[in-house]
RNA sequence: GGAGAGGUGGCCGAGUGGUCGAAGGCGCAGCACUGGAAAUGCUGUAUAGGGGCAACUCUAUCGAGGGUUCGAAUCCCUCCCUCUCCGCCA
């Protein structure tokens, strides 16, 4: 959420780095409104004090031994009347201004950072840098393929079960899932990171405190009885675990590494990557989640996209870094860094993470802060995959793929899955 | 699902109509005492918004919303949540 202070102060500022998301608004009415709003702020709370001196009157001529009947309290009474129904009508006006302003700041998205890179598309993002050395050769297999050949997933049954893109993992699969997952929090919380497995169903007040709500409902699967959605993001719940908190500021950077499971309705995406594993309406995916400082959010962002790397590096898949453009990153997001990682089999480079800082924007619609001396501030938060679980095992599939038929796992891999390749059946 | 209890500051806990943002305690911070510390004493210690260069000041907030009243933490209504017991259940 934007501050709207900024709206009263500066709204050119914000038409204008909105406009470098390729977004053209006209911010003119809402600083009206914040304006507005802000005066009817100060009448009434100055009749409100003009009301409360009126009622302490009351109380000291009662106690000094007036007459409760008598004219002079009546007066009184009447004054405090009169206020009183002033008071309701200015508040119901700033109510009324307060709630619609609130709303528009809601649905706008984050200001980009000042080094987010300008683009349109997606095809203005700025590679960074590659990592390690793709695979390349004709008659490779995409994962779907050699994950139907050795019996991996089943993909037609899991129709039956629940739905078109849905998988049910089996044996040797299920299996992998399970070491990819325990492999990765492991090695995240070597370095430090606190282990979270929190809720899958988050209330709608989460939703709104990290960005999807109210903007993106239709990409979220709601529970129809209760005030509940299927978490899309680890990042939601994450988020909320500190909400309406104050943090204090030695306890920071906190850093939590969160799995779980992701639900996202993948509203018009029909017809594409309908195969295979790589976008499902429910996949898994191990979430890092930093609450910084707010003067230290771009060193953890740098740190934050390191440490997804390392999983990479550490299961030995070649990868680059995209520096997203100010026109593709997302709703909450002032910067972010994709991780593509290499499927030999499609022959290219495919998102497997992506790494963003949001500055303060998910802090103030959560309101997570951090206290210096006397004075509090909105911290910053990031997160980044770490990774998404189904999007490694096809590369894992991918890039391991032997002549044979079997596919040989990273070495890191071996001591999770309890074998260093995964064989016909 | 049935029955009951309760929601007050970082925590515990007092407060049933007036000067209460709220006693007291704990915790925390500063100062004093000490060679240093403990103990002790003193002082301070909520959040948000508005105004002011600042000191400071105004308003709101005692689960949420509404009502009664000149005045509500306190009275009335509605809702939400938590806890305990019983039932059911992984």
């Amino acid at each position: 959420m934007l501050d709207q202070r900024l709206v009263r102060d500066n709204p050119d500022f914000i038409a204008q780095q909105l406009g470098r998301r390729g977004l053209d608004v006209d911010l003119t009415g809402l600083q009206l409104i914040a304006n507005q709003q802000r005066d009817l702020e100060e009448r009434r709370s100055s009749l409100q004090a003009e009301g409360n001196t009126v009622g302490k009157q009351v109380g000291l001529k009662i106690k000094g031994g007036a007459d409760p009947k008598g004219s002079e309290v009546a007066e009184l009474r009447h004054r405090g009347n009169t206020i009183k129904q002033q008071v309701a009508v200015l508040e119901e006006e700033e109510k009324q201004l307060s709630s619609k302003l609130r709303e528009q700041l809601l649905s706008f998205p984050n200001l980009p950072s000042v080094d987010c890179p300008e683009g349109r598309s997606e095809a203005d993002n700025k590679e960074v840098r590659r990592w390690g050395e793709p695979r390349k050769a004709e008659g490779l297999e995409e994962h779907w393929q050699i994950a139907d050949r050795l019996g991996l997933l089943e993909t037609e049954r899991s129709v039956r079960i629940a739905q078109s893109r849905f998988v049910t993992l089996m044996g040797q699969g299920a299996r992998l899932e399970r070491a990819l997952i325990n492999f990765m929090l492991d090695l995240h919380c070597s370095k430090g990171y606190k282990e979270v497995l929190p809720p899958v169903l988050v209330n709608s007040a989460s939703l709104q405190g990290s960005g999807q709500l109210p903007k993106f409902a239709e990409e979220s699967f709601r529970c129809a009885d209760d005030d509940l959605w299927l978490t899309p993001t680890a990042e939601v719940p994450v988020t909320s675990l500190h909400r309406d908190e104050i943090i204090p500021a030695d306890l920071l950077p906190v850093r939590y590494v969160a799995y779980s499971p992701c639900f996202r309705r993948e509203a018009g995406s029909y017809g594409r990557d309908t195969r295979g594993l790589i976008r499902l309406h429910q996949f898994n995916k191990v979430e890092l989640y930093w609450f910084s400082h707010p003067d230290q959010s771009d060193q953890a962002h740098a740190q934050i996209t390191a440490d997804a790397e390392a999983v990479l590096q550490a299961l030995d898949l070649p990868y680059r870094v995209l520096d997203l453009c100010t026109g593709d990153i997302g709703f909450s997001a002032a910067r972010t860094y994709d991780l593509e990682v290499w499927l030999a089999g499609a022959g290219a480079y495919r998102e497997i993470s992506s790494c963003s800082v949001c500055g303060d924007f998910q802090a103030r619609r959560s309101s997570i802060r951090t206290k210096e001396g006397k004075a509090t501030r909105l911290v910053h938060t990031l997160n980044g995959s770490g990774l998404a679980i189904g999007r490694t095992m096809a590369a894992v599939l991918e890039n391991g793929q032997q002549a044979d038929g079997s596919v040989l796992l990273p070495e890191a891999l071996a001591p999770y899955f309890g074998a260093d390749r995964l064989q016909p059946e």
